[in-house]
DNA sequence: GTAGATGATGCGGGATCCAGCAAGACGCGC
DNA sequence: GCGCGTCTTGCTGGATCCCGCATCATCTAC
């Protein structure tokens, strides 16, 4: 067995490697890649099917290097290993990982155990192993009970980049109106409503900026969806 | 002499408490502090004058942190050991630092003998010590070259936050039109009108929520930064 | 002292955003 | 068929935003 680890920080890459050496005797090669581009490259040349995969990375982030990676072979099993469960994240995780594909998601601060006992789950078991808090996440993000649908997040998702409502009608092939529909639900959701005192002299807020911060705030955006959003959206203005 | 570290991630925390040792013999105590919060209190408990910190950190980052202890003890002598060097941390950074105080900003990326080295200039002959790369963030910040004024940086911020043109005229003492006037030269600044099209059917950007997404991309505002502007606002909206 | 640069303010207008109201489309259960 | 809920769309209007044009104050340079 080959095992790719694939994370910026040094520290933690060699802690990766002797907790994979200590939980997988049957491993016997190590590969470590200090970038998602190095690492789609390593996984390609040694046709690593066990992968480690840091989320937060300067060069390439863990979505997109895991998405190539995925795309190249279905059958890939991964296990995320990052510092955060922002729902961002789980949300960009769960949007790329393949039908019957085996992964994990693991938070780094994750007793030794934890991660041991999640590597050879994966990697030898081939079972899906998910951290507790990031279960939570994943739950209230796609029940609906006080999570957001997928058309509400595309939409938070245009508005965060910028665009009018006329192009994200445009986009998503959509009336105005439903456009500023769904933004109405958008701004419901995310309680932007509630500074806005009656008087209408009084402090009030720009909803749409607003519901970005806010979004922000709460962890359902963060950097790296944005940079994801942004070159997708980059893509699409080309076809257009 | 008596050091204090502030960083949640253990296995950092554990690199810096041997730096620490390995760099300055005459340390005979070092503290370890996982979070802001803890920092500021071992800080006021232990007297300490010597201070390690993190600046990104979940439960109160770097920043908050060293602008409470700096405000109890101006002569508190702290290296800034992080990530990033972003223009908002380094900003957010030199807004605070109090007159004369020695103080360092180093990126975890640096080599052990850089490290050393800084901690050396900072604790034992007080002197400054500011990484290559965040010095260059610094100039292009404080600069006009090419850099943000802080009347735009400010203005960035608040409609970043989401408040109305007359929110923020009423925030900043100024009249509307000046609060739009800074609007546009901000929206100059950012670019933001690159693919606003002629056409007025084409697909253009709302260019307040544009402008933030591009700073955020630019990284000119982070999480952390939005964080402590929300809570600055609060703070204003209580007076209000 | 005069000219020029910079920044604050007012006015006006076109574009965009926010939202209430109502009419139609679709699926679901009975 | 019929009712019900959800989603989409058009119309409308008021609020807000974006910005060109013009005025005035302050400051600097020569």
């Amino acid at each position: 067995m080959k095992v790719l680890i694939v994370e910026d920080d040094p520290l933690h890459r060699s802690y990766l490697h002797e907790a994979v050496s200590a939980a997988l005797p049957e491993c016997e090669t190590v590969i470590e890649a200090e970038n998602g581009t190095m690492g789609e490259k390593l996984a390609r040349d040694h046709r690593s099917a066990h992968v480690v995969m840091d989320l937060q990375m300067n060069n390439r982030n863990g979505i997109e290097a895991a998405r190539t990676i995925w795309k190249e072979r279905p059958d890939t099993r991964i296990l995320f290993w990052s510092n955060y469960s922002d729902e961002a994240y789980v949300r960009g995780v769960s949007r790329i990982v393949p039908d019957g594909a085996a992964y994990g998601y693991v938070l780094k601060s994750a007793s030794d155990e934890r991660l041991k006992l999640a590597l050879r789950s994966i990697f030898v078991e081939a079972q899906c192993v998910i951290d507790r808090e990031v279960r939570g996440m994943q739950q209230k993000s796609l029940g609906q009970a006080k999570g957001f649908s997928d058309s509400e997040y595309e939409i938070l998702i245009d508005i965060a980049l910028g665009l009018t409502d006329r192009a994200i009608a445009r986009r998503r092939g959509l009336s105005l109106r439903s456009v500023q529909n769904r933004l109405q639900q958008l701004y419901e959701k995310l309680d932007v409503y509630q500074n806005a005192s009656d008087d209408h002299e009084d402090s009030r807020f720009n909803l749409r900026a607003r519901a970005v911060t806010v979004a922000m705030l709460r962890k359902l955006l963060n950097y790296s969806a944005l940079e994801r959003a942004e070159s997708e959206l980059a893509e699409w203005l080309k076809l257009g």
